[in-house]
DNA sequence: AACTATTTATAAGA
DNA sequence: TTCTTATAAATAGTT
C-alpha cells in the first residue's frame, strides 16, 4: 500500500528503514487499539527499534501483569516457574500439606469415610478415642476450677461465644478451638 | 477499508464482532510480523478474544522471555515484583490455613488441650464423639462384606496399601495409618 | 468461506 | 521529520 509494492525483507537503506518503522509502527498501534476496542478483545503489543527503543499498546484495563498473568494459563506458567521456581515449589508443597490435613481432619470427623478400608477405620477411630481419653481429665480439673470461680468463666465464656461465627466460614474447622485467632489473621 | 466506513466502538452483534476479531487479527498479526522482516523490529503480540482464547506473534528468535527482559530493562523491578508480592502473599495465607489445620488436628488428638476453656473442650469432645458415631457403622457395614468375601476384600486392602505413599508424604496425618510410610520417604 | 466496493495504510516523492 | 498522493492492502458488508 504505497506508491509502490515492497517486497516483504529488510529494508536495507538505513533511513528508508527508520521512517517504514515510524508510519508502520504508528500503524499497528493503531490497528491493536482498533481490535481491542470492537472486539473487546484484550491486546498486548510490544515493539522494540531495532536500536531497542520500546514502544507499547495495552488495551485499556489490561497490564502487562495481567497480560502475563494470562499468558501464564495458557503456557503452563513456565516462564514464571524458571524465574521463581522456590517460591513455586514452596506453595506447591504447602498446597499437598493442606489438601492431606484437610483429608484427615475430614476423615476425623467421620466425613468421606467411604473411600477407607476397616484397617483405616480402626486406625480413625482408636485416634479419635484417644482424643476424649486425653480431654476427659482436663474437662474434670476445669470443672473443678469453675466451682471455685464461676463468675470468673462465665464472663469468659460469654465474650467467646461472642466471637465464634466469624470463624465458622470455612466449613472444615473444628469449632470453636481458637476464638481469638481470627484476629490475627 | 470496506463497503462501509465503521465507527471504532463495540461491535454489539456478536457474530459480527466474532467473523471482524478474526479478520483484523489475521491482518494484525501480518503487520507484526512484516515489521518485524523490514525493520528488523523486535515485536510481542498477544491477542486474546473476549472468551479467552490467545493468538499471538513474536518475532523470530524473539521468545516471550526475551521480550519481557527488554520490558524489564525498561520498566523496572516493577512487574516482578508485583507477582513476586502476589506469591509471598498467597504462601502467607496457605501457611496460616496450615497452622490452623494443624492445630485443630492437635486438639482433635488430645493434644496442645492445656490453653483451651471450658467450652471449647466439649466442642472437641462432641466432635470426636461424632466422628466415633459416624465411623461405627461403616465399620460393621464392612464387617459384613468382609465375612462375606475375605479374599477380595484382602487383595483391594493390599492394593490399597501400596498406593497410599504418594499420598501421604508429608508427615503429620495420623499415625500410624501408612505402616509402610517410612520406607518411601 | 469467497467476493468486491470502499476505506485505510503507506511507499515514494517533495 | 512532515505532508502529499498514488497505490497497495485490509476489510465491511454481502453472497
Amino acid at each position: 500500500m504505497g506508491r509502490g509494492k515492497i517486497e516483504i525483507k529488510r529494508i536495507e537503506n538505513s533511513a528508508n528503514r527508520q521512517v517504514t518503522f515510524s508510519k508502520r509502527r504508528a500503524g499497528i498501534m493503531k490497528k491493536a487499539k482498533e481490535i481491542s476496542v470492537l472486539c473487546e478483545a484484550k491486546v498486548s503489543l510490544l515493539v522494540f527499534s531495532s536500536s531497542g527503543k520500546l514502544y507499547e499498546f495495552c488495551s485499556p484495563a489490561t497490564s502487562l501483569p495481567q497480560i502475563l498473568e494470562k499468558y501464564h494459563q495458557h503456557s503452563g506458567q513456565k516462564l514464571w516457574d524458571a524465574k521463581h521456581e522456590k517460591l513455586s515449589a514452596e506453595i506447591e508443597r504447602i498446597r499437598k500439606e493442606n489438601d492431606n490435613m484437610q483429608m484427615e481432619l475430614r476423615h476425623l470427623k467421620g466425613e468421606d469415610l467411604t473411600s477407607l478400608q476397616p484397617v483405616e477405620l480402626g486406625v480413625i477411630e482408636d485416634c479419635l478415642q484417644r482424643g476424649i481419653d486425653a480431654i476427659q481429665p482436663k474437662k474434670q480439673q476445669q470443672q473443678l476450677t469453675i466451682s471455685g470461680n464461676v463468675r470468673e468463666m462465665e464472663n469468659g465464656y460469654h465474650e467467646k461465644e461472642r466471637e465464634y461465627p466469624s470463624q465458622m466460614s470455612l466449613g472444615f474447622r473444628v469449632q470453636p478451638f481458637q476464638p481469638n485467632l481470627q484476629e490475627t489473621l
